[in-house]
DNA sequence: TGTTAGCACTCAAATATTTCGAGTGCTAAC
DNA sequence: GTTAGCACTCGAAATATTTGAGTGCTAACA
C-alpha cells in the first residue's frame, strides 16, 4: 500500500489533534476539522489503511486512533522537514551569570518552566587540557592543588603529604609541575612523562607522585559528566506516564541521574553520533527501558573553546514537538551568543 | 478530665498501631492486641475520652482513630523519653570520600534509601574564617582567586582586570590580600580595613578593589547554604500526601529547594533553637505551608572545627519515628568519628 | 462506680449494574 | 471512489447495592 498525499494529510492531522487533546482521535473529529471535505466514513477507511501500515493504533476497539512510535516518528520527520524559524522574542530568556554552573542550572531551569516536561543539561566536555596548576600550603601536611583546564574549568584537591614542604619547596613543584603539565592534554600524560618528572624531581621524587596522583584524580573527577536536570515533577502532570507503571522508577531516575553511569554514558552517545543538532527519539527508539513512554528530544551547544554539552527534554511521547524543537533551537543559539560575546 | 496511665497505654497503643498499619484504629483492634485485657466498649469509652481531650480523631463518624498532632506530639515525646539506644552495627553505612560535598549526597542517599522518606542535608556552615588566599594569571585580562575558608572549604572566582598585571604584581597583591585577610571572618572586614589596605596599595587601589570585590563575592557565594536533597519521589509512596493537593507542590519544593530562601532560612531556624539534638516537627507544628501534611525530623552534626549543619528527613506524619530518630543518631555519630579520624 | 454485652445505626469502600455515547466495521447505494 | 446508514463494541461514567468495621448508647452486672 502507498502513502499517498490523502494519507499524509490525515495522519498528521490525527497525531496534532492527538497531540493536542490527548484523546484517542476519531474518524469524525477528521472529517470535520480538515479542509479535505472527506466523510467520516471515508476517513474510516483510510484510517484503517494507515493502521495496517502500522503508523497508528486503537488502545482498545471502538476507541478512535493514537499514533503508533512510527506514527509520531514519520509527523516529526515531516516536521524537522519544514524550516523552524526561531522566534523572534529571543535572547530574554536567560540573564547573565558567570558561573558555568549557575548558568546551566538556569538553563535547565527555563526549560522545564516554559516546556513542563524534565529537562536536563550537561556541562560542556572538555578535553581536558591543563591550563596551569598551583599548589599551596595548608598546613604542615597538607597541600592544596588547583588545577585550571581548558574553559576555565577550575578544579581543587587537598592532598595530603607525609613530609613537611616549606615554600621555596612548594614554589619548585609549582614550576616543576607546570613546565611539564601546562598545555598537555590527558592523553598526552603517559608514564614516559610522569618518569620524566620524577627524574627532574630527584629526591621529591616519591611526593611528586603522591601529589601527581592527586592532581590526576581531581582532573578526572570533575570529569564525570555533570548534568543538571530540572522540572522532573512536571512529569507527574501527564497521566499517561503516571499511570505507566514505570513513572516511578523514570522519575527515580531522573532524581539520581548524576549516578546513572549508564544513562550518562547513553546521553554522551546521543550526541556523539548526531550530525544534525537536534535530535529526536522517540518511545522505543530509546535503548534505555526507562524511557520507552517517553520521548527524549536533545540539542547540542558548543563552546568557543570547543567544549560541546547537550541541552534535552524529557516527556511524555504526546509531545509539542515543535515548541519543544524551537524552544531548544532558541537556547542553544542564545548560549552560544553568550559564550561568544564574554570572550 | 486526666491523662491517666491507662489511658496513656491506649493512647500509645492507637499511635503505634495507626504508624504501623496506616488504617484508622478501632476498639477492638486496641482491646485484642494490648495487655489491658479490656473489652472494646471499655475501650470505646476511654478512645472517645481521648478524642474529647484532643489527642485523636476520627476521620468521619463510624471510622477508626487517627491520631491529631498533638497526638503524635505526645508520642514522639514520650518516644524521646526513652533512652534510644544507637544500633549495633553502625559504622558501615558511610563509605569514606574525601570531598565533603560528596560525603553529604551519600548521606542524603543512604538515608533516602534506608528511610524511604525525603532527606536533606546541609553543607556545615563555618563562620568563613579566611586562611588564605592565592591568586593566579589566567590570561591577559583575567585573575584567578582561589580562597580557602576555615574547615578547608576552597572557593574560587575568575576576575576580570583591565589592567595585565605581571606575576611580581600579583605575588604582592598575594602577600597584601594575606596580611590583611589571613584569620579574618566576615565581621572583621569592615570599611576601614578595606581603606586601610587601599592606602597600602598606593596606585594600584582601583584594580585592589576589583579584586577584593571578587574575593568577597566568592565567599559569599558558596556561603549560601548549599542543600543536598535525596529520595524527593519517595513521597509519591505515600498515598496520605499524595491525594493531599500540595503533594505536587512540596516535591516541586524538594526539587529546587536550592532556591528557596525562606525554606533554607527556616531549616537555619530550626537548628539555631534546638538545644538538643534531635529535632521533631508536626503537621501545623511546621511554619511552612507546604509541610502541613508532613513531619521534619532533624538532627545537627558537628565538625570539628566548629562547622554546623543539618541532617533531616521530610516524610509523613505517619511516620516510622523510633527507625528515623535512630537512624539520624547512628549517622551523625558516623560523620562525627569521620571527621575526628580524618583530621 | 467501673466494666461489659448487646444492638441499632452510620458510612466508606468495594462490588455490581446500568446507561451512555463515541467510535468502528460493514454493506449497499450513489 | 465516496458516502449514508446501521448494528455492534466497549470504556467510562453514573447509579445502585452490598458489606463490614466501627461507633454510641443503654441496660445489666460485679
Amino acid at each position: 500500500m502507498e502513502l499517498d498525499e490523502r494519507k499524509v494529510k490525515i495522519l498528521k492531522a490525527i497525531v496534532s489533534t492527538y497531540l493536542e487533546t490527548g484523546e484517542p482521535v476519531g474518524s469524525r473529529t477528521i472529517s470535520k476539522f480538515t479542509d479535505l471535505n472527506l466523510s467520516s466514513a471515508t476517513i474510516r477507511n483510510e484510517m484503517s489503511d494507515l493502521e495496517d501500515m502500522g503508523y497508528i493504533c486503537q488502545p482498545h476497539t471502538s476507541a478512535g486512533r493514537i499514533p503508533t512510535d512510527m506514527g509520531y516518528r514519520f509527523y516529526v520527520d515531516s516536521l524537522m522537514g519544514e524550516k523552524i524559524e526561531a522566534e523572534e522574542e529571543r535572547g530574554n530568556l536567560l540573564q547573565r551569570v558567570d558561573k558555568m554552573e549557575k548558568m546551566l542550572k538556569q538553563v535547565a531551569k527555563v526549560l522545564a518552566v516554559n516546556t513542563n516536561y524534565a529537562t536536563l543539561v550537561t556541562m560542556p566536555q572538555y578535553n581536558n587540557t591543563v591550563k596551569f596548576i598551583q599548589l599551596s600550603h595548608v598546613d604542615d601536611e597538607t597541600l592544596l592543588a588547583v588545577i585550571m583546564v581548558e574553559g576555565n574549568i577550575v578544579k581543587n584537591k587537598l592532598i595530603k603529604t607525609t613530609y613537611n614542604l616549606k615554600n621555596d619547596e612548594i614554589l619548585k613543584f609549582n614550576i616543576l609541575l607546570n613546565t611539564f603539565l601546562q598545555g598537555a592534554s590527558l592523553e598526552d600524560i603517559n608514564l614516559e612523562l610522569i618518569s620524566t618528572m620524577k627524574t627532574q624531581a630527584g629526591e621529591y621524587a616519591e611526593i611528586l607522585e603522591t601529589i601527581f596522583q592527586g592532581i590526576m584524580e581531581a582532573i578526572h573527577e570533575a570529569d564525570d559528566l555533570k548534568v543538571y536536570t530540572s522540572g522532573a515533577t512536571n512529569m507527574l502532570k501527564y497521566p499517561e506516564l503516571i499511570n505507566s507503571e514505570s513513572a516511578e522508577k523514570l522519575l527515580g531516575t531522573l532524581e539520581d541521574i548524576e549516578d546513572k553511569e549508564e544513562f550518562i554514558k547513553y546521553m554522551e552517545e546521543v550526541v556523539q553520533k548526531e550530525n544534525s543538532d537536534i535530535q529526536i527519539l522517540i518511545g522505543q527508539e530509546n535503548r534505555s527501558e526507562d524511557l520507552k513512554d517517553c520521548a527524549l528530544v536533545t540539542a547540542t551547544y558548543q563552546m568557543p573553546e570547543g567544549g560541546k554539552g547537550t541541552i534535552g527534554i524529557i516527556g511524555p511521547k504526546r509531545m509539542d514537538y515543535k515548541k519543544v524543537v524551537t524552544m531548544l533551537k532558541n537556547l542553544t543559539g542564545e548560549l552560544d551568543e553568550i559564550f561568544n560575546n564574554n570572550e
